[in-house]
DNA sequence: TTAGTTAATTCGCATTCCGTTAAAAATACC
DNA sequence: GGTATTTTTAACGGAATGCGAATTAACTAA
């Protein structure tokens, strides 16, 4: 009970970035005698702060002034990581989510050998917590977001373009590298929460989100939690089959993945451009030159990615979708079609009742999102809680 | 606190049918003491029974017999009703999910005014009431399942094969015409639950539902609930759409619908049985005499469902995944080559997470959902808690 | 200075749950 | 019939929680 209260306060704090008792009181409903006993048990194990300006009120404010709470940023330190084919960030963030330094590394990882690989990532993961002025052993958590199939609960990594092995324990294999608890995530899990924490899902509990990567993820939030598959499964909507050629089944990935729009790039600039992950980039510069070969394919790919869509939101019926991702730098023909598409798919029956957004985040949102899920598990664990008897 | 705790000790006893107060500590976790307390209020309120025999323990048991609870048949009676184009069937249920009564009415209300529609759901209900010696007060609840988009928490019907209006407050219009409260439902989503109460998803708290009637439905338990979209939406899998032809979008139901498989029959044997309900059964024999348009309607068919099938498991990637439907009937070449299809288009990386189950309720299985979907709500609504404090 | 206003805390009360212990109930074994 | 065994109920204390009312705190307005 205390435990639910505890987290519905703290997040109310969160949420709000600065509240006085009252207002908390109001908006989850308990009573101010609650409140004050949550609030002082947070306050005593320094999970939140006190301040006494920044009343907002009517400037003629009468009466006792408001104390207004804030989460106290020491209270707590992560890293979050995105880690792609050709690049790798990290972040280090505060308790409140806000990023104390960043790393990127630009490596083509792409199916290197796992011990390569998290070597790597270990490395990364050090320095951007010395480049914060950290120590690592004071980092409480760390996240991984990958592109590929994920099992969150398990920590396993089923598959994943950037690992040639499938099945692999890799939240396991990180933690006892680094020494500290290590989780993985689907990186479309990751800027999900992103989204809802910092961007364009602030306001909703309730929102589907598709990411137009290499990989083409989905993060689905509902009643403000992640819908993970059974064990905690991402998915990957890549997979999803759009038609049965007459060589198999034609999926989404073949049609807008990363590599289907940009081809076979043997040598030259642009496949220089793709190795250094600037591929989409180079694409729009090629495509406002008129290159016929990369228009037709953005427009297929938009196409795909519109009809896929209107599949998603005929099932979930999300009030919004945010699309994010490399592959929205393709500019006009993509969106366009993209659009188009959608709109076509889309069965009137729910016509209106979903909004699409598009947003082009930056690689250290991804990772900012992966030292979400990182804070939410901290969050949501028991804590110090002042009595002794812990959540159930 | 209390309301949570009784309503789990409500439901472990109605899972377990007939539970002794030691089991029941036992699973849900809660002291012998309080399980006593809340079955002696549940007793007291009449909602379960008590029971000396039916111990099942080893024959040379010792010791004090346990004492069985179970629900109060007669705590609650519900109607639930299955509509469809061509027959309406109800039912009136105890506490317990049980039918007492059923009545099938073999009409053809597609595209009636809603006015007659619902004069002849008034109809069947009151009847119904009155085949199992009941009188309409003595009903707590009446739930329709629908076919089409339903927003259940609303109670407005979006749009249904059955109604030539969209956006129907139909459960305003039943309820008043009734005076009893009516909810209104997918009827996806009842036959979702009957199959978790009763049917083939009893051992599971995750699965999916999918049903092949005149419309195509999707069911997602998740956690034991029921997966809606916003406004308590369901989903329409007929809006799938599975490709872009010249002619503009290929939904899934211009393949796998029944008109689709069945094709225009204006006249004659088979047009009778499908204004009769019996299109697919008719279809079966037909195709058992090699009739070769039915064989590749049915395979075309199958092959839709089958890819659909594998996009809905791609994203939810459920432990089981039940199909239930008329279509069903259509035998062998429906379902291998719906097989078939599947297993081409499921994605390696999620091969094995999911078993598909085929099931062929009758009508009087989707009007029990029903009656499921209107006992949930009395189940977790706070009822005459014996103490003072209600729910939250 | 005083009264008024709003915010936060303190205090007392009711509820709920758990653990322990004990007793009662209902049967089997000897 | 007595004893052992097991289930159920009952009683008491302790702890945690949440709420309402009263109280204190901090400030504004007159």
């Amino acid at each position: 009970m205390r435990a639910i209260n505890r987290f519905n306060v703290l997040d109310t704090i969160r949420r709000a970035g600065s509240i006085a008792r009252i207002e908390i009181s109001d908006r989850t409903q308990l009573s101010t005698t609650t409140v004050s006993a949550i609030t002082a048990s947070l306050l005593d194990d320094g999970l939140i702060l006190a301040r006494t300006e920044g009343d907002l009120r009517e400037a003629a404010a009468r009466g006792r002034p408001r104390v207004m709470l804030e989460l106290n940023p020491d209270a707590a330190r992560v890293v979050g990581a995105k880690i792609a084919a050709n690049r790798m960030v990290f972040v280090v963030t505060d308790f409140r989510g806000e990023v104390l330094s960043t790393l990127t590394l630009a490596l083509r990882v792409d199916r290197q050998p796992i011990g390569v690989i998290a070597d790597l990532i270990e490395d990364g993961v050090r320095r951007c917590v010395v480049d914060a002025n950290l120590a690592l052993d004071e980092i409480d958590s760390v996240c991984l977001g990958l592109p590929g199939v994920i099992e969150h609960r398990t920590g396993h990594v089923r598959t994943s373009p950037i690992f040639r092995e499938t099945g692999i324990d890799f939240a396991k294999e990180m933690s006892e590298r680094l020494g500290v608890t290590t989780i993985v995530e689907s990186d479309a899990h990751a800027i999900t929460l992103a989204h809802h924490w910092f961007g364009k899902a602030r306001d909703l509990d309730d929102v589907v989100l598709v990411s137009l990567e290499q990989t083409l993820g989905l993060g689905v939030l509902h009643g403000g939690q992640l819908f993970r598959g059974a064990g905690g499964l991402s998915h990957n909507l890549g997979d999803l089959v759009l038609g049965m050629g007459p060589q198999g089944t034609v999926r989404l990935a073949s049609l807008a993945g990363e590599s289907a729009i940009l081809g076979d790039q043997p040598s030259g600039r642009f496949a220089e451009a793709i190795r250094l992950g600037r591929g989409m980039a180079h694409a729009k510069t090629l495509i406002d030159a008129e290159d016929n070969a990369l228009i037709s394919a953005a427009i297929r790919a938009g196409e795909a990615c519109g009809m896929a869509l209107a599949n998603i939101v005929t099932l979930f019926a999300p009030p919004r979708v945010i699309l994010v991702g490399s592959s929205l730098a393709l500019g006009q023909p993509f969106l366009d079609s993209l659009r188009e598409a959608y709109s076509l798919a889309i069965p009137p029956s729910i016509k209106g009742v979903t909004e699409l957004v598009f947003d082009q985040s930056t690689d250290e949102t991804w990772a900012q999102g992966a030292a979400v899920v990182a804070l939410r598990e901290l969050y949501e664990s028991p804590w110090g809680t002042t009595g002794p008897a812990p959540a159930l």
